[in-house]
DNA sequence: TATGAATGAGGGTTCATTCAT
DNA sequence: CATGAATGAACCCTCATTCAT
């Protein structure tokens, strides 16, 4: 009846899907619902994805990609290596904020049935960044010698559990305050 | 047919059962692969558990009980701020080495479907155990000046995310290194 | 696959239902054999069904409607006393030949699981009906005194065997039998 | 453990099978509870019934026994043909108010799934005694003219209605009342 | 005789996917 | 492009029956 652009309901569909896989979780997730959701028929949502994999897989390559973008572009800027690491933060904290469902899904259903592969991979290239910038902080003087690659482990770790708080209990957790922590340390000076 | 100690019958079923809840997630795990993997008949899952979720929830509530033991235990022995919250840090860190399919099971299902409350507050009691610990360190001079709330946040939260991604990704992270960071900070000193 | 009617099938379903409620009963009777009787799959039943329970609510629903329809169209007529319940009679046979099986049905789950008060309260109505024509009778002089209520009682339970009878056991019983007893007795005139 | 007569445990399940039988129909009832109830083990039951279709048939068998054994006693003693009806009516009825609960089970399940031959057999017995007194009524100048075959099939009908109203909804109604009615009808005489 | 843990076939129900329209 | 009725595999769970003790 209606004639819509296919982008136009694609993206709706991509839209609820994610609002219905974040909230249900992948398994219990139903199509039904998803396209319900859109206004979008149920054959519908097959014209645009082969199965409900498909459609998953979609969703969750697309937001990666944009959060790839945008740390890439953050950090081929020239800074020091705190400042790098600052905005590698923030960044990621505020796409936490901006896009929990995704996070909570990300987390979910990380690398569970399929695409296993995939977001082992993805985290692995973030933490390779971090590992570069520690490497440089620590050439240039700015960061005290340590294991960069270890400490890029920790550090990726740390900011994906900090990310899943925002996400699932609302907490408020703020760029500075997190940096502040990495960077000094609980201890107080000159002990 | 086979006589068996009750106990036993219900020791291989739960064992079973976190093994498969872990790999497949609530939803997609199915009684018929629990029952397999256990050696048993499916209905002789349910003569010790009154339905899948009811088996879901003794799983979970075992092992956080343990934990929470565990805390308890090391927690109430006289130490300085710093001596506890590194007990506390290598307590989760050698739980999760330890358990791993149980921390990603309880991740993977954080407060969906169903004891969303529980797992809310059962992060949320643990948090205020290391707030308390930061309060005596502030007070007693070990630890620098800061809001003991947002940090027992930022660390019960990067805690999560260590104990992840050891147990989803086999990161090799010590407490030693883990406490390192959070007492020192990266930054080189005497800057 | 194949496109039919909704109410196409719906009906096919109740038809199917019924045949296999009233041949094993309402426990023994199995969705599978109702989908295959309907020549319809399982998941089609449930297009228009919400349960099991509720297939079998509506096929109860529906008959008992059209039974009740009849009888208040029959008796709204003017008529002697005897002339209406004679119809009553009449009505109550000629249902019971061309629905056998809503009567097995009906009888057999009568006031069991679920549906215990809508089907005392049916039996109720139609007996304070039966009551009424009764106490016209008396007052006309066509019936000789007795107690309307008791008679009732007598009456519906008597029909309620009858219309079992040929129901269950093919009995022949013509609704002038019925009523040439109900009016007359068995007992020889002028004794 | 507990040294019981075999009998005696028979006894008890037979009494708790009728118990649960006639609440929740054959195919809900199941063994678990009739064993509970009886205060056996499952196991036990099978020592005496070789299975669920067993225990049932044996339940029917007594029962009907028992009811067919009153009634020719009843009949065997020298009577008018009114006496012998009245006595035969007088002996259902009372058997319903006293045993509700067989009555019940025995026209929920009548002639269903198994048993049916033995079951239209045991009504087809009793409406043949009927038939013999109507005949024998007519041949003595008691009861007028009339069809025995059809008026016993009637007699029988209306009897196993007025049971099943006793036995169902707690109908009050006396033997009197309801030989009251079959032998004078109800229209006023002298019309 | 008696027990009750164990079995597994079978039933109700859901839902991803297809396809005639 | 779009629809939604129809399909059927697969899920959770029950319960009659068995058998080692």
């Amino acid at each position: 009846m209606n004639k819509r652009s296919g982008t136009e309901s694609k993206q709706k569909i991509m839209k609820a899907a994610m609002d219905v896989f974040s909230r249900k979780g992948y398994a219990k997730a139903n199509i039904r619902e998803i396209a319900r959701t859109a206004g979008i028929s149920i054959g519908g949502v097959y014209l645009y994805f082969k199965n409900k994999e498909d459609l998953y897989r979609n969703l969750i390559k697309e937001r990666k990609i944009s959060l790839r973008d945008a740390i890439e572009t953050t950090l081929s800027q020239p800074r020091t290596a705190a400042e790098s690491l600052s905005a590698f933060i923030k960044l990621y904290l505020d796409y936490a904020v901006k896009h929990k469902e995704f996070i909570i899904l990300h987390i979910r259903e990380h690398g569970f049935s399929f695409g296993a592969h995939e977001k082992r991979q993805f985290f692995s290239q973030q933490r390779k960044l971090i590992e570069k910038i520690i490497h440089r902080g620590i050439q240039s003087g700015e960061f005290r010698k340590c294991n960069p690659e270890q400490m890029a482990t920790i550090l990726m770790g740390s900011l994906r559990g900090v990310v899943l708080s925002i996400a699932l209990d609302d907490a408020h957790i703020t760029p500075e305050m997190l940096s502040e922590l990495v960077y000094r340390g609980l201890l107080a000076v000159g002990r």
